[in-house]
DNA sequence: TCCCAGGGCTTGT
DNA sequence: ACAAGCCATGGG
């Protein structure tokens, strides 16, 4: 086991390496954990989670010890070796520094249902308002959780979010990614199995979910990557486009040439560089070609 | 004010 | 297969 975990009433204690709250949490794969002074709180799965970072021992409360081993282990990807991976990752100096910038990110095992609708919402969109659309659509639709004084809301089950209307989705800010939610929620309400996705490979899960209207090339692998669990996955956005192109590529360049490249350079595990790379280069705001004599430098 | 944001869809070549 | 326009919204 690459972590050791004690517990003590409602309280598990985690001490393992590369897992930063603050890097795991802001890096752009999830939307709905809140920092709160020293600790972050997220609705996960109808579950309220608080979590805070000392050093190298993070609390997790309420969290028993079933609850962790059944749940959050799997859900903080605790047992993959990050170190070794980044370390496999240092002959490629820029992917290496990147990665050494955001060493403390691991990829959350996300639901599926909720990881689906949540990247229809990042379509052509900022993480800062993402953020908020999901918090309100969980408001308006989701069940209310009372915890420690505070009022917390579930994201919205299929048949929940299937209620929904096109004006009231608006109102949540959806824009016209509204309609896209609710024909999803129909489309799972009604019988579609989301369960099935974690039986397909890479290619078949793709396909199924390129069926889905407001979900395309990008948004089908950012579901692959951080909810089925394929580290191969290599979703492009515009920073990811903008970064492999100044660093690998030298111009301007298809998306697809951009996934080609990925796939050569990093492998099976590409998907991980590319959260790398893409914390990187928007913590760091890459978006000038001046810049890249200044990154390069290891 | 314009530009951009974890893009996708439709239409035209 | 590829490109161009359009899409709703708010922060910088």
């Amino acid at each position: 086991m690459g972590f050791a975990v004690r517990f003590e009433k409602e309280k598990a204690y985690l001490k393992t390496a590369n897992f930063d709250l603050v890097q795991t949490f802001e890096c752009g794969q999830a939307f709905r954990w809140v920092c709160c002074g020293d600790k972050y709180t997220g609705v996960v799965s109808s579950k309220v989670l608080n979590m805070r970072q000392t050093g190298d021992e993070i609390c997790l409360w309420p969290c028993t010890e079933d609850e962790f081993y059944a749940f959050w282990m799997d859900y903080f990807d605790l047992e993959r070796d990050y170190a070794a991976l980044i370390e496999s990752f240092r002959p490629d100096p820029v992917l290496y520094k990147a990665a050494c910038f955001g060493s403390g990110i691991r990829i959350l095992k996300q639901d599926i249902w909720e990881t689906l609708i949540s990247f229809i919402v990042s379509s052509n969109n900022s993480i800062h308002r993402i953020k908020g659309i999901i918090k309100r659509i969980s408001e308006k639709y989701g069940s209310r959780i009372s915890f420690g004084g505070e009022e917390y809301y579930a994201f919205p089950k299929p048949d929940q979010l299937s209620k929904a209307t096109i004006e009231d989705l608006v109102k949540c800010g959806a824009g016209y990614r509204a309609e896209f939610i609710l024909k999803a929620a129909i489309k799972v309400n009604e019988g579609y199995t989301l369960r099935s996705l974690y039986n397909l490979s890479i290619e078949e899960a793709r396909k199924e979910l390129i069926e889905f209207s407001g979900i395309g090339q990008k948004v089908a692998e950012c579901i692959c990557l951080y909810s089925l669990g394929h580290m191969n996955a290599f979703p492009v956005d515009t920073w990811i486009k903008k970064s492999m192109e100044l660093y690998y590529i030298g111009s301007a360049c298809s998306k697809k040439a951009i996934m080609e490249q990925a796939k050569r350079l990093y492998g099976v595990n590409a998907g991980i560089a590319q959260q790398y790379l893409f914390y990187y280069a928007r913590e760091n705001k890459i978006n000038e070609i001046v810049k890249i004599n200044v990154d390069i430098e290891v």
